[in-house]
DNA sequence: CCCTGATTCGC
DNA sequence: GCGAATCAGG
């Protein structure tokens, strides 16, 4: 397999968006992951965290202190007004938060930009604030979707939700609790599929709102379906599947 | 052991 | 330029 423009665009995206050596090699195939990595370097591409690679050692023999670092961390705030730079500045900052289609990769090729907010956008000088100011609250940064639903954070993922109890053999008998709720023979491609409750529980029932368009779930329940990214050192581990989950290959 | 990325060096 | 071999940390 030799490197065409494509495969090296596909390198470079993936590389970019975090993929692991391993996985690009797997995905362009007929290249080993150091031949990725070797690629990578080559082009120039920016390396990432390595595990093995230790900060600069400047930085390390300038401070080798044990120092306790109390510095809170500044949030990855997207202000970059001033800039009084005269040159264009090259080193530009990777954003903390990437956001990928998750599991539901719908064909993206040439991603779509997506809005990382921080609250309101009204650029009240908050850069010349001085430093020693701990904002109390960080704003909740969200990605926002197709459609305009706001995926939730990474910081306000909830726990892994609780296995469903055993489902009872017989589908529930209609009954008052029932009474106008959206059952499986309801369901349709234009509303919404987000399950209520457990199956085999007697009100089991689906969202029912109308869906956001291209989604099989409503405007609210897309953003608890689409999450953005983590880190994959900072991800939680997936909750356990009921039966083992799929085989892997 | 597994994984990761970085680096080297013969081709 | 390429990538296997090797290194080294997690």
């Amino acid at each position: 397999m030799s490197w065409t423009d494509e495969r090296i665009d596909t390198l470079r995206k993936r590389w970019e968006a975090g993929q692991t050596a391993s996985q690009i090699a797997e995905e362009l195939g007929g290249v080993s992951r150091n031949a990725v990595i070797g690629k990578a370097h080559r082009l120039g591409l920016q390396s990432r965290p390595s595990p093995v690679k230790p900060n600069d050692p400047a930085a390390t023999a300038a401070a080798p202190a044990p120092t306790p670092a109390p510095a809170p961390a500044a949030p990855p705030k997207a202000a970059a007004p001033p800039a009084p730079a005269p040159k264009p500045a090259p080193p530009a900052p990777r954003p903390a938060v990437v956001a990928a289609p998750p599991v539901a990769e719908v064909e993206d090729e040439e991603e779509e930009e997506i809005a990382v907010e921080a609250d309101s956008d009204d650029d009240t000088d908050e850069a010349d604030a001085a430093p020693a100011v701990v904002r109390p609250a960080p704003p909740i940064l969200r990605s926002v979707g197709p459609g305009g639903f706001l995926r939730q954070a990474p910081g306000e993922q909830q726990a892994p939700i609780t296995p469903a109890p055993p489902r009872r053999l017989v589908p529930a008998k209609p009954s008052p609790e029932m009474a106008g709720k959206t059952t499986l023979l309801d369901l349709n491609d234009k509303i919404c599929k987000w399950p209520i409750g457990h199956p085999g529980e007697p009100d089991f029932h689906f969202c029912g709102d109308k869906v956001n368009p291209g989604f099989p779930y409503c405007v609210g329940h897309c953003g608890h379906a689409y999450q953005a990214q983590l880190p994959r050192r900072d991800r939680r581990p997936a909750p356990p599947l009921p039966f083992g989950g799929p085989r892997a290959r």
